[in-house]
RNA sequence: UGGGGUGUAGCCAAGCGGUAAGGCAACGGACUCUGACUCCGUCAUGCGUAGGUUCGAAUCCUACCACCCCAGCCA
C-alpha cells in the first residue's frame, strides 16, 4: 500500500473502521476524501461516551487528513434546547477539537427533507397514516410474529400528497396522522415494518425554528438524509444503530440523485464504579444527589472539567480503549492513570498540609525567617521555583506522625528524624497532648547540618512536607472519590442509587497551603507534594481565596500495603 | 421460538493460516529530599465450548453455549 494519501501514525494501532476507510482510499472511492460528522442531539450534556465518540469522529477524519462536521441533531423540539448547543460546543472545543465553519443543524434541512417525503410519497414510497400510537404497536407485530399492514397503505399518491400538505399545515392535531415508509411489515427487523419518517408536533416550539413547522422527521429518517446532504463519507455510529443501518440505506437507495454514505457501527464506552445514561445522571442531579451537572464526580465532561481532568489525558484514554464492534467495561484504573501521566508532567508543585498539626520547633528562634527555594517540577526546570520560609512554627500532616508507628512506617515518630522537603532534618522531642490525649503539637529540633545535605552518621528515610504556620494560607480542599463504590452499580441487585459511595465527597477545610498558593487562579492544577493532584474550583473560589478539588490522588502504594 | 451483533489474561486490546503484540491492574526489584515519577523483571502450552479441514488453526468449516441490541409518533 503505497498511495500518497496519508494514513495514520503508526504509533495508534491501527483499528476495524480505519481498516475500512484505508479499503475505501485504496478503491478511490469517494475520490479519495474522508470526511465524518459528530451528531449529537441538543438535549442535554456530554459525557466521556460522548468523549470517545468525538474523539473517533474527529480523531479519524484527522487521520486522513480528512474533516469532521459538528451537526445538531436536533429533529425532536420536546427534548431540544438552545442552552445545551452552547454546552455542547464549550465541551467539544475544551476537548481540542475544531469543527471550524462546519456547524450544522438537522433543523437546517427541514425544507428539503420535505422535498424529499414528497418525492418518496410521489414514488408510492411512503403514506399517510391514520393509525393511532397504540393501534400502531398492536399493527407492528412483535419480535417473532410479523406485522399487518396499515389498512392506509393504499392510500393514493394524490390522497397522500394532500394529507401530507394538511399536516404540515397544521390541520389535525398531534399524533392524528404519521407519514410512513412503505417497506415490509413482516421484516424480522422492526425497524424495517413501515416506519414512521414524520409526525406532528403542533405544541412544541423548536429552539431554531420556532414555530414555523408542526410535523418533525424522524431520526432515522433525517440522519442519512443529513449525512448525504453533507456529503459525509463515513458516518460512525455506536452499535444499537446497527439494525438501523437497512433503513439509512434504503431511504438513501429510494432518494434520486443522493450521495450514499458509508453507517459504521462501534461499541459505545463503558467505565466501572460510574452510571452513564442519560436518565441515571438526570436523576443523580434532580435528586440533589449531586451538585449539578457539573459536580466533580460526575461523568460528564463539564464535571470531569471542574474535578480537573485535562483534555489531552481524555484524549489519550480514548486512544488507549480502542475501537471494536464488542461491549465492554473499562476499568477506571485505564482513565485514572491516562489522567496522572499527563499531569505529573504539566503540574507544577506545591505543599498543602491537609490535617494540619502544629509543630514548634525549639532551635529555631522566635521570629527567625529562612527563606527555602524550592522547584516547581522535579523534573522540568523551565517551570521555574518557588520560596517557602522556615520559621519556629510549622505545619505537618496528621498522618505523617505515629506514636505507634506500624512496620515500615517511615515518617515522623516520636524521638525520630523525618527530613522536611527542601529543607531541614527535624527530631521529634516532645509530644503535647491535651486532657483527652489528643495530640495537640509536637516540639522539635532541627539539625542545622542538614540543609541540602545528607544528616552525619545515620539515615533519615522520610521526606514530608509542610508550610511555614504564620504565612501559610487557609484553604478548602474538596477530596473527591469514586461515586459509587459498585463497580457496575447498573447491574447489581438493587437500585444503583444504593450504591453511592458516602465518602465521595470530604470537604477539608482550614487546610494550610504554601503562600505561593493565594493567587492560584480558577482551573489551575497543581500536585500537592505527597497527596495527589488539585485544581482550583471555579465556581466556588474567590480572589486570593482559591478552593481546591482533588482532581486524582498520587499512586500510594503504602496506602495499599497497609490495607 | 424472529432479526442484528459480540466472545483473546482481572480489565481494554492487537492478531486477518506459520506457532498469542501492547496498555491498565497486580506482583517482585532498582532509583529517589514526593511511599510519587522513572527504570528493570514476572504475569495466556492458551484464544467461549465441542468436533472437523490442514504439515500447521485464535484465524477456515460445522454444531452448540453465553452475553448485548431491536417491538418510541426518542436519538
Amino acid at each position: 500500500m503505497n498511495d500518497s494519501t496519508s494514513t495514520p501514525e503508526s504509533s495508534t494501532p491501527s483499528n476495524f473502521i480505519q481498516q475500512i476507510i484505508r479499503e475505501d482510499l485504496k478503491n478511490q472511492k469517494n475520490e479519495g476524501g474522508v470526511l465524518t460528522r459528530f451528531p449529537p442531539e441538543p438535549n442535554g450534556y456530554l459525557h466521556i461516551g460522548h468523549a470517545k465518540s468525538i474523539c473517533i469522529n474527529f480523531g479519524t477524519a484527522r487521520d486522513f487528513s480528512g474533516l469532521c462536521n459538528l451537526r445538531f441533531d436536533d429533529t425532536n423540539p420536546e427534548k431540544e434546547d438552545m442552552e445545551y448547543v452552547d454546552s455542547i460546543k464549550e465541551s467539544i472545543r475544551w476537548l481540542g477539537f475544531d469543527w471550524e465553519d462546519r456547524e450544522y443543524y438537522a433543523s437546517n434541512y427541514f425544507d428539503q427533507l420535505f422535498d424529499f417525503a414528497l418525492e418518496l410519497i410521489k414514488k408510492n414510497k411512503a403514506y399517510v397514516c391514520s393509525l393511532s400510537q397504540e393501534q400502531a404497536r398492536e399493527y407492528r407485530g412483535t419480535l417473532t410474529a410479523p406485522g399487518r399492514n396499515s389498512p392506509d397503505r393504499n392510500r393514493s399518491v394524490e390522497e397522500n400528497l394532500d394529507l401530507f400538505a394538511r399536516m404540515k399545515a397544521g390541520e389535525f392535531d398531534d399524533g392524528a396522522y404519521t407519514l410512513r415508509a412503505k417497506i415490509d411489515m413482516a421484516s424480522p427487523n422492526m425497524n424495517m415494518r413501515d416506519p414512521v419518517l414524520y409526525r406532528i408536533r403542533r405544541l412544541h416550539h423548536h429552539h431554531r425554528t420556532g414555530d414555523k413547522w408542526c410535523i418533525y422527521p424522524m431520526y432515522d429518517y433525517t440522519h442519512c438524509i443529513s449525512d448525504a446532504l453533507e456529503n459525509i463519507t463515513h458516518s460512525l455510529c455506536t452499535l444499537e444503530f446497527e439494525d438501523h443501518r437497512p433503513l439509512y440505506d434504503w431511504v438513501l437507495d429510494e432518494l434520486d440523485g443522493v450521495p450514499h454514505p458509508q453507517q459504521i457501527e462501534f461499541a459505545r464506552l463503558n467505565i466501572n464504579y460510574t452510571v452513564m445514561s442519560k436518565r441515571k445522571l438526570k436523576q443523580l442531579v434532580d435528586e440533589k444527589l449531586v451538585t449539578g451537572w457539573d459536580d466533580p464526580r460526575m461523568p460528564t465532561l463539564d464535571g470531569m472539567r471542574r474535578r480537573g481532568y485535562t483534555p489531552a489525558s481524555i484524549r489519550n484514554f480514548c486512544e488507549m480503549v480502542g475501537v471494536t464492534k464488542s461491549n465492554s467495561v473499562v476499568d477506571v484504573g485505564m482513565l485514572e492513570h491516562s489522567l496522572r501521566d499527563d499531569l505529573d508532567k504539566s503540574s507544577p508543585r506545591a505543599m498543602c498540609v491537609l490535617h494540619p498539626l502544629k509543630v514548634v520547633i525549639e532551635n529555631v528562634p522566635e521570629g527567625h525567617k529562612e527563606e527555602m527555594t524550592l522547584p516547581r517540577h522535579p523534573k522540568d526546570e523551565s517551570m521555574g521555583e518557588r520560596k517557602i520560609s522556615f520559621t519556629r512554627t510549622i505545619y505537618i500532616d496528621h498522618n505523617d506522625f505515629e506514636e505507634v508507628p506500624p512496620p515500615g512506617f517511615k515518617r515522623l515518630i516520636a524521638g525520630g528524624e523525618v527530613r522536611l522537603r527542601g529543607c531541614y532534618v527535624i527530631k521529634c522531642e516532645e509530644v503535647i497532648k491535651d486532657a483527652e490525649g489528643n495530640i495537640q503539637e509536637l516540639r522539635c529540633s532541627y539539625d542545622v547540618a542538614t540543609l541540602g545535605a545528607k544528616p552525619e552518621g545515620r539515615k533519615v528515610k522520610g521526606v514530608i512536607h509542610w508550610v511555614p504556620a504564620d504565612e501559610s494560607i487557609d484553604v478548602e480542599v474538596r477530596l473527591y472519590d469514586r461515586l459509587f463504590s459498585h463497580e457496575a452499580p447498573d447491574s447489581a441487585e438493587g437500585d444503583y442509587r444504593d450504591f453511592i459511595n458516602p465518602e465521595s465527597l470530604m470537604v477539608l477545610r482550614g487546610c494550610k497551603a504554601e503562600p505561593s498558593l493565594v493567587n492560584a487562579v480558577a482551573e489551575e492544577r497543581f500536585q500537592f507534594e505527597r497527596e495527589g493532584y488539585f485544581c482550583v474550583d471555579k465556581i466556588d473560589s474567590a480572589p486570593q481565596q482559591p478552593v481546591f478539588n482533588l482532581t486524582v490522588g498520587l499512586r500510594d502504594t503504602w496506602a495499599r500495603k497497609q490495607g
